[in-house]
RNA sequence: GGAGGGGUGGCCGAGCGGUCAAUGGCAGCAGACUGUAAAUCUGCCGACGAAUGUCUACGUUGGUUCGAAUCCAACCCCCUCCA
């Protein structure tokens, strides 16, 4: 890669978010131009929030418009309706409108944390791909578009080999979504002057498709920038823990939870989750990176603190470094951890207050637990599996841990 | 339409009339060691119950049998070959 000149990729290059270029020299002459050109990132509404591993995509559109042009959030209204087969080995179920829709209204809310939106020039807008493919007219789109494509050439695609080697169906529903999202690329690129697709590795395949559209049907020259599939240093698909997908919504999963997440971070994934996912400048990252051992973990709450800030908030991001701070490094109770609340009365069995908790999902797990060992009530192990708390104490509270990491407050209610 | 193969717990994958809540692997949880890391080792891993136990589960619905994930029938879905 040699050097480039424009703000938006050295950027984008120092900080390794870039796998593949469709053409990097002249996607870098018009990245260095004055004026702002506009980039966009698809995202289909499949649940109601979206994760971490969206995360990257996301912040390649904060960079973009830090760099004075123009995001354009493509919300997937009714590529949904198809959903991509891209690297999967079956299809998915369908989702009705209705769930797509509310999935939207969920999704939509994040990007407001990270982009700012507007009429101006390198405003972000957000755009629903519904708008103009639920309208499309079968005969006319296979005649302007259709001929455009080549069915050899898409059954080469590593995106859909998986399903074809593996021999699992692979329906014409979704064989159109590449076609539909090529088609969005250069509809985009007509009506918001879009010249740029952004999206993870995964997405190369149907990038490519929108780019030779545009050069084919419509005279267009557009490029497709991809980011690398982000996995931590013990090779496991990022996002994945114990409460499930690390998602991005405030209500779906609360900021001190968000916080731990980067705070538990592998020591190899310090360095590349600083540069990816925050801000600060690249000799802060490489000082901290560089740092050994158990003093790593000062690096991992920098970056804990810094990408909870960037989704929910500095204020939420520095409460929850101080509850994690009052609970592991004081051992106190913060009362700010989540809360239980509970009729204490002649005693509640402490297996019943784990699932109430939300750290076990039935009884019979949270008897398990018990007779594991990991379970400790205010720091002292219960080693009955039917023990019972009759009090609260003093101070009307009790922590209740499950493990070393998962802790809650009991309050009377 | 014809012939054949297949659908098992979150995933992969054994089992092929009783001893099967179902071998094994992965994932997950906990313990030990540590640094709220990784690796490693150990335990747990359907629900309910204090418990002998009860219930729900092997694509769906029926049947055979004292007894079925295992046999039979019909149906649904997937794959391969032929047309």
């Amino acid at each position: 890669m040699t050097s480039v000149k424009s703000d938006f990729l050295r950027l984008l290059t120092e900080r390794r978010y870039i796998h593949q270029c469709t053409d990097l020299e002249g996607l870098d002459a018009l990245a260095a131009e004055k004026a702002p050109f506009a980039a966009y990132i698809g995202f289909d509404a499949t649940a109601p929030s979206l994760h971490v591993g969206s995360l990257v995509q996301i912040m390649m559109l904060r960079r973009l418009q830090q760099a004075g042009h123009k995001p354009i959030v493509l919300m997937g209204g009714g590529t949904t309706r198809i959903g991509d087969p891209s690297f999967r080995d079956e299809s998915r179920p369908l989702l009705d409108d209705a769930r797509i829709n509310a999935n939207l209204a969920g999704i939509k809310r994040v990007f407001s944390k990270f982009l700012t939106f507007g009429d101006g020039p390198t405003d972000a807008v957000m755009v629903n791909n519904d708008d103009w493919l639920s309208g499309l007219n079968y005969i006319a789109f296979l005649r302007d578009y259709g001929r455009h494509f080549s069915v050899n050439r898409m059954l080469s695609q590593d995106s859909v080999k998986i399903r074809l080697d593996r021999e699992q169906n692979l329906s014409f529903l979704e064989f159109n979504y590449m076609i539909l999202q090529a088609y969005d690329f250069v509809e985009l690129a007509k009506t918001y002057g879009v010249r740029l697709q952004m999206g993870g590795s995964d997405q190369w395949g149907n990038i490519i498709q929108g780019v030779e559209l545009g050069r084919k049907a419509a005279d267009l020259q557009l490029y497709g920038l991809t980011s690398p599939l982000i996995t931590t240093a013990s090779g496991a698909k990022m996002g994945k823990t114990a409460n499930g997908a690390v998602w991005l919504n405030e209500d779906a999963r609360s900021p001190y939870d968000y916080w731990q997440f980067w705070r538990n971070t592998e020591d190899g994934d310090v360095g590349k989750f600083l540069r990816l996912f925050t801000e600060l400048p690249e000799a802060e990252v490489a000082r901290l990176e560089a740092l050994q051992g158990a003093e790593l973990n000062d690096a991992k709450k920098i970056l804990a603190t810094a990408a909870t800030t960037l989704a929910h908030g500095q204020d939420a991001a520095e409460a929850a470094a101080e509850t994690a701070r009052k609970t592991f490094e004081e051992g106190a109770a913060a009362d700010t951890l989540p809360k239980v609340a509970v009729e204490v009365g002649a005693g509640v069995p402490v297996y019943e207050l784990l699932v109430k908790a939300g750290m076990a999902a039935s009884n019979g797990e949270a008897r398990r637990l018990i007779k594991g060992n990991g379970v400790r009530l205010d720091d002292v192990a219960v080693t009955d599996e039917f023990a019972k708390v009759t009090t609260l104490g003093s101070t009307g509270t009790v922590k209740l841990s499950a493990g070393k990491k998962r802790h809650a407050l009991i309050v009377a209610g």
